[in-house]
DNA sequence: CTCCCGATAT
DNA sequence: ATATCAGGAG
């Protein structure tokens, strides 16, 4: 098996047993979704939601929370961390999209204040619906175990994937490999003997699945 | 490379 | 107590 044969047949495994859907942050409006990912940066995403129930309720749309008030703002979007940095960015974001669409392509989104690459592509993959690698923590481990890629830079291992995979694969591939990375293959513990890639996994070789490495 | 930072699991 | 979480900016 080439390398080309070993990753699609990872995407295969992958997309067969996961559901058909993966979505994480409940918010569908474009506007709403761009600053529900900016604030999931290094937090939960059940938080994420909770948070911007009470935020959206109160600002809807990008005027509204263009001209909101900076503590205010601070206090509801608190216990997703990094308050204050996420509070300024999403106040200037909102200032930057008043009126207008959130830009559909990545050179302009990651010009807003809080968004970089990551965040752009989930804006990319999941409203836009075009071929997005969202590299984030699950993401950067499981390609690096499976030895898709050995590379630590975000930049880098997007550009990887995107020249070992079919653009229409990228972003089904992001998701399906972080709910693996979330539910099986995890930082700490990972549950190698659960694991459908075990035999294409040089990670599971070892005895990883205890406390080393 | 460091800082931002609260919530949760182990 | 410590590691980790849909990262980004200086």
């Amino acid at each position: 098996m080439n390398e080309k044969e070993r990753i699609l047949e990872i995407y295969r495994i992958l997309d067969e047993n996961s559901p058909a859907n993966i979505t994480f942050l409940d918010k569908k409006d474009p506007f709403q979704f761009l600053i529900s990912v900016i604030l999931s940066a290094q937090c939960t995403d059940k938080m994420v939601n909770l948070v911007t129930n009470e935020l959206f309720l109160k600002y809807p749309t990008a005027h509204d929370l263009s001209v909101a008030d900076y503590n205010e703002v601070c206090d509801i979007i608190k216990r997703t961390g990094f308050y204050r940095n996420k509070a300024r960015n999403i106040i200037e974001c909102s200032k930057a999209l008043d009126g207008k669409d959130v830009p559909s392509e990545i050179d302009e989104l990651i010009k807003l204040p809080g968004v970089g690459r990551k965040t752009a592509n989930c804006v990319i993959g999941d409203i836009y619906n075009r071929g997005a690698v969202i590299v984030d923590t699950h993401f950067k481990r499981v390609v690096n175990r499976l030895e898709i890629v050995n590379e630590k830079d975000p930049t880098k291992i997007e550009m990887l994937i995107r020249s070992k995979l079919e653009d229409k694969y990228l972003y089904r591939f992001s998701m399906t490999a972080n709910l693996h990375g979330r539910n099986i293959c995890h930082a700490r513990k990972p549950e190698c003997d659960k694991c459908l890639l075990f035999k294409l996994c040089p990670f599971g070789d070892g005895d990883n699945q205890e406390e080393t490495k």
